[in-house]
DNA sequence: CCCCCGCTTCTTGTGTACAAATTCGGCAGA
DNA sequence: TCTGCCGAATTTGTACACAAGAAGCGGGGG
């Protein structure tokens, strides 16, 4: 259940720092959101609306709004009446992969064709910064930076598609508990040095407007990222 | 404006047929979403809350909790603060079969891993039922009849996926005010035959379980069916 | 001892009252 | 005439009260 998180507003504002945000709806949808990404709500837990609304401090409506929100993200489900936190076991996650690289390989395509200069002055800062990156390796601080680095970039190429459709289906497929992919990926798989190697491939074949190239070597990067199944952590999260 | 719409509800119901729907919920998603998709409620068109209750016979709460949903399927779009109707231009359209012909191309090669006997027999049904439809070539209710078997026929192998993501990711990228893709594309460009016989191919890839097959002829099926630039009705759609 | 029925309780659905914000129009002054 | 400000009206955001439905529990009967 989640009585565990019924505690006052102020108990869920250190961990989840919902201090600076004025507006009930703000702060139910960051809150939530960010719950289940950080894990602090886990996969297959009860959603119950007056429990977040406790918890965000704010009332059922704007909770019943971020729920919905979150519902077509695909972080939460309904089943039956109620909502619960989506799982993710590590079938879901390998498909999720795969259908990133062939979903964000064409928006490299259509980046290609409709990329502005603007964007790819912005496009090679962000390679530059990741290459700058201080810290040793492994570094949880590092990591972070990285991700953040990460999705701009990624970000910045779904921009330059010009398709609202391409940017909301992406959005949706990179919606994922990242404490998850955290662990699996992000300090085992993937190479930052590797990483941003391949975000300067696809920076050039956006500057040659090299569609093939593009859409190629994108879904490549996104599959050299790709999970695999190690242990059994995943399966415990699959049966919740 | 909405206030040619703000009519009382049996203006409404004679055109959409909401009478059987009791939960207050079910009238206003399906209320709007069948506006949206019928074209009644056309591309750019502002969706007041007020009217849309007065639209369906609800209050604001169930017509809120629908047009987040709306938002999360693309067919509405949040703007400042309030929400409008999804605008489809041509390029937008593309890019929606293109996204469609990979999304459903590995959704075919997923099927393939894990689809049933009872799946392929309901598969084949379909096709059957898609070879023996009555009525002439061209007749609204031959082509409609088609369009609800062809749905059938792609929903059972989005399930046979065993994916809820790529349900999710598929049902919103087919989510498409389909009023305009049936003047293009099954008035003029689709043959029905031919796409049965595609079906039909498909059904046997899956059969053989051969993954490469089944995806590539997937994603030449929708692509068979992608819509080609024709006239202004697109562009003035566009424009809202 | 087990099963079934009804009740209680908890959760979500619905409607509505009120608050806040944004936009539009009008008016006055430069 | 144009501009800037002020106010009114419209629209969405928020909260709460009440209703309805479902799940779990206890008691009674077989």
């Amino acid at each position: 259940m989640l009585d565990d998180l019924s505690t006052p507003a102020e108990g869920l504002s250190e961990t989840l720092s919902l201090d600076g945000i004025d507006r009930p709806a703000d702060r139910a949808y960051v809150g939530i959101r960010r719950a289940i990404l950080s894990g602090v709500l886990k996969g297959g837990a009860h959603l119950g609306e007056e429990a977040l609304a406790r918890m965000t401090g704010t009332s059922r409506t704007p909770v019943r709004d971020a729920l919905r929100r979150l519902v077509g993200e695909g972080l939460a489900r309904d089943e039956g009446r109620s909502r619960f936190v989506a799982e993710f076991p590590y079938e879901e996650v390998a498909v999720i992969f795969d259908i990133r690289a062939r979903l964000e390989g064409y928006a490299a395509r259509l980046a290609a064709a409709s990329v502005t200069q603007a964007e790819l002055d912005e496009l090679a800062r962000l390679v530059h910064e990741i290459d700058n990156l201080a810290g040793p390796d492994g570094t949880s601080t590092r990591i972070q930076e990285f991700a953040r680095l990460n999705n701009a970039f990624h970000a910045q190429i779904l921009t330059a598609t010009r398709s609202p459709q391409m940017q909301n289906l992406s959005a949706q497929a990179t919606a994922i508990p990242l404490e998850l992919i955290k662990q699996f990926v992000w300090s085992q798989a993937v190479n930052i040095e590797r990483s941003n190697r391949q975000h300067r491939d696809i920076l050039d074949a956006l500057t040659a407007r090299n569609a093939n190239w593009a859409e190629n070597i994108m879904s490549a990067h996104i599959l050299s990222t790709k999970p695999t199944r190690t242990d059994g952590t995943w399966t415990d999260d699959k049966q919740g």
